[in-house]
DNA sequence: TAAAAGTTTTGATTTAGATCAATTCATAGG
DNA sequence: CCTATGAATTGATCTAAATCAAAACTTTTA
């Protein structure tokens, strides 16, 4: 997406997007929304697997998710590969790269996307005359902290099966949000890169699959997954 | 630091102030300065010990620590404790809360402290005409979000003597930006909070101290920690 | 539509770190 | 200053997850 890209564009608007709620325009008039649309320069598709930005190139812009699925991940030098987030329908990407004003990131679409792009310097502009954009946007980088730690939470204290169980109910909440089922959905990602996310090896990541689906709390047939019974898949949480 | 606090004040400002060029008012002119200075209506001592905010009470205001040291932490219902930071001098503590206008985490001083206490709702406004200070703003929380994906790196795939040296790593680099010794210095936190920050127990930790003293990369007499090659100590990371 | 490449499951074995336990050391409070 | 309490080290043992390995299943593409 570097150089006002390469991707088609999809012509639509804030106003009447079904994500408004969700997005970027949380909590704008209507007059405030046509705003935000004009500076919301390109509406694009992004195909499974192409990367939507990459690590070290200079960052101009954030990407509002509009449909599809991304997956952002860090490496070390030595190769290694953290997941760090997975990015559904009216999420924010590319946050991280404000700070350094070049992306820290990778970000790779997990399935057929399209995006808004945000111009940052813009955007800034922007909410300097609408203070509940502005302020919306700091609600959204403060989420992001503590989405974050979160996780942190995960990896530094919980077993393989409680890891996965909080995974599952984090996706379900959001898939709810969207208006999509709470307990039955297709994973976009493999194990290898929940096991990422989730600092585990594959193999442990489809055990705790297998686990849980012997106890009939969920049933997996590869990337479909069915929630039998919410109450006990929260248990798993916070009971080790 | 609820109701306008029980806390003594401290009177100095922000011109004056030697952390001017690592704190909010980077970036910004003499007049502006004097603006932020009028914002941040309190300069107060905490204790170590004592909690500057505590997870669920209402959030009005950031705070950049001017002297000390904290850590922060957030509590599973189940009693489990995972520390998400530690913060000193120049930084600013609170960002987690914009989110949610409630603190997601308990911050406590691990030294006698100080503390800036920044009225968040002024400080929106006011960036509103600062744009160096809204840019610089975003900056920090942007860094804030880098910083964590750093961390879940470390927790997700990191062995434990490579998140030692990590993270030893980062407290030299942070004393040396405050004009302290890079190779010298003294931990304020225990190797409990270590190993909850590291996702490891205090036994580990203390063995992977143990072993860099044997290899004779550092030297560790209890909380005094001195990095003997520093070189050697950047090749325990990412060469495990 | 067949072969190839990638993904997932499951089993056997190993290992890093957790846990349990005892001792030494440091600091705070009476 | 001495005692009590908390912090750190070190050793022995155990275990959850990693690693190694093979087979089954899915998806891609030639």
């Amino acid at each position: 997406m570097q150089k006002n890209s390469n991707f088609p564009s999809v012509n639509k608007n804030c106003a009447t997007c079904s994500l408004r709620e969700l997005c970027l325009p949380v909590g704008l008039n209507e007059q405030e929304v046509v705003m935000l649309d004009n500076l919301v320069s390109h509406k694009c598709k992004i195909q499974r697997g192409e990367f939507l930005h990459r690590s070290g190139l200079r960052f101009q812009s954030l990407y509002a998710i509009r449909r599809g699925f991304f997956k952002t991940y860090v490496l070390e030098r030595d190769g290694r590969q953290q997941v760090t987030g997975f990015y559904m329908t009216g999420e924010l990407l590319g946050l991280d790269a404000i700070s350094t004003e070049t992306y820290n990131c990778d970000a790779v679409a997990l399935e057929d996307s399209e995006v808004c792009e945000v111009p940052f310097t813009k955007l800034e502009e922007m909410s300097r005359n609408i203070p509940t954009l502005m302020h919306h946007f700091h609600k959204i980088m403060s989420r992001e902290i503590v989405k974050d730690h979160g996780v942190m939470m995960l990896l530094g204290s919980m077993k393989a099966e409680e890891r996965l169980a909080t995974f599952l109910l984090n996706l379900s909440r959001r898939f709810v949000k969207r208006g999509y089922s709470a307990s039955d959905f297709i994973l976009r990602m493999t194990r290898e890169e929940i096991g990422s996310y989730l600092g585990l090896k594959f193999e442990t990541v489809s055990r705790a699959f297998s686990r849980l689906q012997d106890e009939n709390i969920i049933s997996v047939k590869n990337k479909h997954v069915s929630i039998r019974d919410m109450d006990r898949l929260r248990s798993k949480v916070g009971n080790s």
